[in-house]
DNA sequence: ACTTTATTTCGGTAATTTCCTAAATACAAA
DNA sequence: TTTGTATTTAGGAAATTACCGAAATAAAGT
């Protein structure tokens, strides 16, 4: 879980996600829409396969990546549930003492 | 937007939201909840308040943070906005060959 | 005025993250 | 088998982050 709010946190990781979105793109596509090197652009990669929010598929010499976008909707849901979005809060003031 | 995020990926300002979620708190109250050293959560606050997410309000010598519920709601629903999630993706295969 | 309590600011260290260039790998084409 | 293309791994520099103890601030109680 950690490791997908970290994969999220980089905005260079963000758009690579939505790149992914629209449609595969291989390792070289997706660096073409970037002005970083390409092996930082690899880390990214390896940062979202790690959270599972990515998977590469290699055919030749050339690696196709595309988006797990269950993992993404499930984490995102999981963080709503998380701050539990959408109910309604518990009392709303600050107990004035805290006797130990 | 960025701040939010960056706000979101670190374990203990979750855990500090999560907190808030239930009730306003003080800082002390907060810092009780944590091993770590009252600057170090001073800092975690910080983040919070940059981002938005939090808003502490001095009385005497205490400050009692409540959570602004909105700004989180808002943040994730852009967030499920940004990647599109819930609509169709669009065709899912790599264009094999990009000319120049 | 002095002390206590709650919290922050300051200054610095260690860990992590982001990024780079150069070199390695792996496959395909000539 | 040599060359070219796509991508990664390795090694390291710079920036950012998370953390701490000590000192500062600020309000309240004595």
């Amino acid at each position: 879980m950690d490791r997908i709010y970290k994969a999220l946190s980089d905005p260079t990781r963000r758009e690579i996600i939505r790149l992914l979105r629209q449609r595969d793109m291989t390792a070289g596509e997706i660096a073409g829409n970037f002005t970083l090197s390409k092996p930082t652009l690899t880390g990214h990669f390896a940062v979202l396969r790690e959270a599972g929010l990515i998977h590469g598929e290699k055919s030749g010499t050339t690696i196709t990546y595309s988006l797990h976008l269950s993992v993404l909707e499930d984490a995102l849901a999981l963080l709503m549930d998380q701050f539990r979005i959408g109910q309604p809060r518990a009392r709303t003031t600050a107990s004035p003492k805290v006797p130990s």
